[in-house]
DNA sequence: TTAAAATAGGATAAAATTATCCGAATTAAA
DNA sequence: TTTAATTCGGATAATTTTATCCTATTTTAA
């Protein structure tokens, strides 16, 4: 509804990838793939997107798979997995796709867009996977219906 | 970045015949696609769902084009073009695309979410054309670069 | 009545996004 | 050293979104 779909499975993904590796264990692309409900061979695209951005490690081979550092868990904000996935549009693209679009010269809607950009801009920055990792884990939140 | 380009389309042509409406004039597509400079055919497409839709009119023939009731200006909001063209995903989508996400069952970021969907909700159902077509006649806000 | 100017709408095409397939490379265990 | 389990990456396909084309229909003016 607000991201791309890439961007949602790159997400959940990343969720499930923080609570194997607090418990110590890497996931493979299938378990991830089946876990969050996604689509295998795209989503392995994904995830070679979030390793190029060091987001993520990956490691080949036979019990091989994806983790990621524990102590950087709590400091991978949403932002950093969108930015990686969707590119900077939440931050600079205009709600009514004009090209140029800024205080100077701004669309119909630049004002009243820009509060419902910032506020969901705070909330990437300001999110982490850490906390969307212990709701799953609490049970409190799902990562598929 | 939020709207699709047909909706970005149509709110910006929604605006112009607003503007023209004012001054008791019909606009022509032609006309219209050269103001929000966008592909004539694609627009035209557009403008078809908003008059079946009844937010704008139109009329065949010579002489004919695209108006707006000048009374009802001030009561279209953007909720109503959006909802016509992109239909009711902003209201009812969840974040990351689970088939079925609430409270009971909510994604990772359902609470966030709703904060920022809210926001925009707000927005769309409280911004009206009339304040929107104001702000071009004054030249505060612009339609094209 | 005819011609010109419009919108309506169906059929296609192009582009972007989403999804799949398959072989290559890597790694660990047997 | 071989085999199985993996990720990587290129090629391709399917789907959705965006865009174009063409004909039909409507309307006004000459």
């Amino acid at each position: 509804m607000m991201f791309s779909k890439a961007c949602e499975y790159g997400i959940k993904a990343s969720i499930f990838i923080a609570l194997s590796s607090y418990k110590g264990e890497r996931v493979s692309l299938k378990a991830i793939a089946k876990e969050i409900n996604s689509p295998e061979a795209f989503t392995a695209k994904i995830l070679q997107d979030l390793v190029r951005h060091k987001i993520i490690n990956s490691t080949k081979g036979a019990y091989g798979g994806f983790d990621v550092d524990k102590t950087s868990i709590s400091s991978i904000k949403l932002s950093h997995i969108v930015n990686a996935i969707d590119g900077d549009s939440i931050y600079n693209g205009c709600g009514l796709g004009l090209e140029t679009c800024d205080e100077n010269h701004p669309c119909p809607v630049h004002d009243r867009f820009k509060l419902v950009r910032d506020e969901l801009k705070f909330m990437l920055e300001h999110t982490n996977l850490e906390e969307l990792a212990l709701n799953i884990s609490s049970g409190a939140s799902f990562l598929k219906v």
